[in-house]
DNA sequence: TCTCCGACTTGGATCGATCAAGAGGGGGAT
DNA sequence: ATCCCCCTCTTGATCGATCCAAGTCGGAGA
């Protein structure tokens, strides 16, 4: 039943469901949020008056009272200009269907200087404006884990504590190296066995865990590794440099990267020696981005199963904030592999 | 000042702060949203109590009170899979962004069924948790437009109500015919004068709109256009067969889409061939993706100024909110070109 | 000296829902 | 018949900020 009230009137509220149906406030409340407590007639009775007013609880005031607003505050970060980064987009889909189906919404915000990375996070909290957070950005030590904990402030990471293995929060992540590792096999299985890494900096965790996937499916096939493995920015031209180097000096016939925006330079430093990628030389990416599947061919690439992080860390939360909280332990969601022509 | 009280403590109240700057309620109230009415000193005592005591109004009484959440709603579509389509990660921070500096925050929800294009908002609005909408899919006749106005529900839509040129309601747009005429000059300043078209099927306006700035801009050098237009689903296969079959019966030497994703189908279509783009045959997109930007050259897009968008949609709500609502006419935004080897 | 005004204070009511007790009635046990 | 209990529903207080109306006080201007 749609409501056909309007806005600039003042919305029926419970008192005046209570008094359609003639019963109290406190038994519309129940009605509402503990219909068990309820006679089913009466139940039935105030039900109807609901509908017929088009009743819906105030969130404010039900917020007030309750002390909670089920809300979950996230820090939005787009996508780099010139990458191909885009788990973000599709991140954000899952948690916002997976957070409404259990009555929560998703409140972003954005870091306010982008020195102060706990910025934003603080305003929210003192307001008491959102019940927990999700944080999503844990590469390398950054502080909002840590300073979250310290204000006992409810939040759920995707991305495991790198930095600090003895952090208690919760958290859920992608097996990044099983990710690369399946990607790996994957060529060793088509023939190949010179097998190329291209991944980050030494100082990213998430870039030497998918790095250790890669030499663990190698090393399982007793090859080596040495002079086969390059760690630069993430960027395509920087994808582009190593993969040109690893060509002249380790020869390689496949490449595994770290993400797809390396994957794409792997694929330009192809072009530019008019190799033929996909039959001469095989690509894997990291992510299934959008240009994994666009680009001609398709690239091959490992892809990380958000909407299972979604539901992880709604239920995560959802233990944090139930009383009393249950602080569930670290989730480790394991990538598939979307093949495409790049490796076929 | 950050705050270093507990969030299992209940945080410091209105009168809190009362207390220990030893005023009264009703004046700290006013130093923080009337700072105007209080004599220098007596705000920075209030002020400086604040701040010792990291008070931070509560959220939900402020907005019972006010009647007003400061949150805008915003209905998150994620970037369908196979396509180039990804406006709504850019747009969206931009959007928190603006809204963020204006003491907005921006609050996402999903349509909870596909079929009903209305529910969400109607949820969001009868509990009052928003203040106002923001629409983005105006695309072919959809309901929540015309249903927001009945609902006399503040909204502003990023998309011309293209169905009904009568209605009143406040939007903003990118003038997307100015974005391909500039696309087709730039072909045609470069030597081209057999430029194709690839859009959308005929009852998209976004794409008849995009198809009459190419045309435009051809009749302006009396170029004729018959037989150079094809109008396909937005989908990369879609756009390299609508590619190939122009290129066998008109034989093109340039290119311009509806967007990136049929641009991605041409380059396809001309790897087929062999063609060399970029040199042979000239492309242009349309959005300014990711993809277009790493993908090997780079593909020339244009680029809707999202920024600029969420200046004015907030702009723009900002008014509706005010009392009395202030409803500005509708405002179209100019995109630019952004320059790539695909038309070098 | 009287008046006026700016800068507060005071005490209350209010927003709308929920919490914490309490009241009434019927059934079963004693 | 009496007591007790439980089920169902009611009543008054409460969350924290803002709105409102009236009152106080000191200083500047007439």
């Amino acid at each position: 039943m749609a409501w056909t009230g309007r806005l600039s009137l003042t919305p029926p509220t419970l008192a005046d469901v209570a008094e359609r149906a003639g019963v109290s406030r406190q038994t519309v409340s129940n009605a509402v949020n503990n219909p068990e407590l309820l006679r089913p007639d009466t139940l039935a009775r105030v039900q109807d008056a609901i509908s017929e007013l088009g009743y819906s609880p105030n969130r404010a005031a039900r917020n007030l009272r309750t002390r909670a607003s089920h809300l979950i505050g996230l820090k939005f970060n787009p996508a780099q200009e010139g990458t191909a980064n885009a788990a973000m987009d599709r991140f954000v889909h899952s948690l916002v269907e997976t957070a409404g189906s259990r009555g929560y919404h998703v409140l972003l915000f954005a870091g306010s200087s982008p020195t102060d990375a706990v910025s934003g996070y603080d305003d929210l909290l003192r307001a008491t404006a959102v019940d927990a957070f999700i944080v999503t950005d844990t590469y390398l030590g950054n502080p909002q884990a840590a300073w979250l904990t310290q204000q006992r402030a409810p939040f759920v990471a995707f991305g495991r504590p790198w930095d600090n293995p003895e952090a208690t929060h919760a958290w859920v992540d992608v097996d990044g190296a099983a990710g690369t590792e399946l990607a790996t096999n994957h060529l060793l299985d088509k023939g190949h066995t010179r097998i190329a890494w291209i991944g980050w900096r030494k100082d990213s965790f998430i870039g030497e865990d998918r790095r250790a996937g890669w030499a663990r499916a190698m090393h399982a096939r007793d090859l080596p590794t040495t002079g086969l493995a390059s760690r630069v920015e993430d960027t395509v031209s920087s994808g582009r440099e190593a993969a040109s180097v690893l060509l002249d000096e380790a020869s390689p016939t496949a490449f595994v990267c770290a993400s797809d925006t390396l994957a794409m330079g792997v694929l330009h430093a192809l072009g530019d020696r008019g190799i033929h990628w996909g039959r001469d030389i095989a690509v894997v990416g990291f992510d299934d981005s959008q240009v994994a599947q666009v680009v001609p061919g398709g690239l091959t690439s490992v892809r990380q199963p958000l909407e299972q992080v979604a539901v992880e860390l709604v239920k995560a939360l959802e233990g944090l904030l139930s009383t009393p909280p249950v602080a569930g332990p670290g989730v480790l969601l394991s990538p598939t592999l979307a093949v495409r022509m790049s490796s076929g």
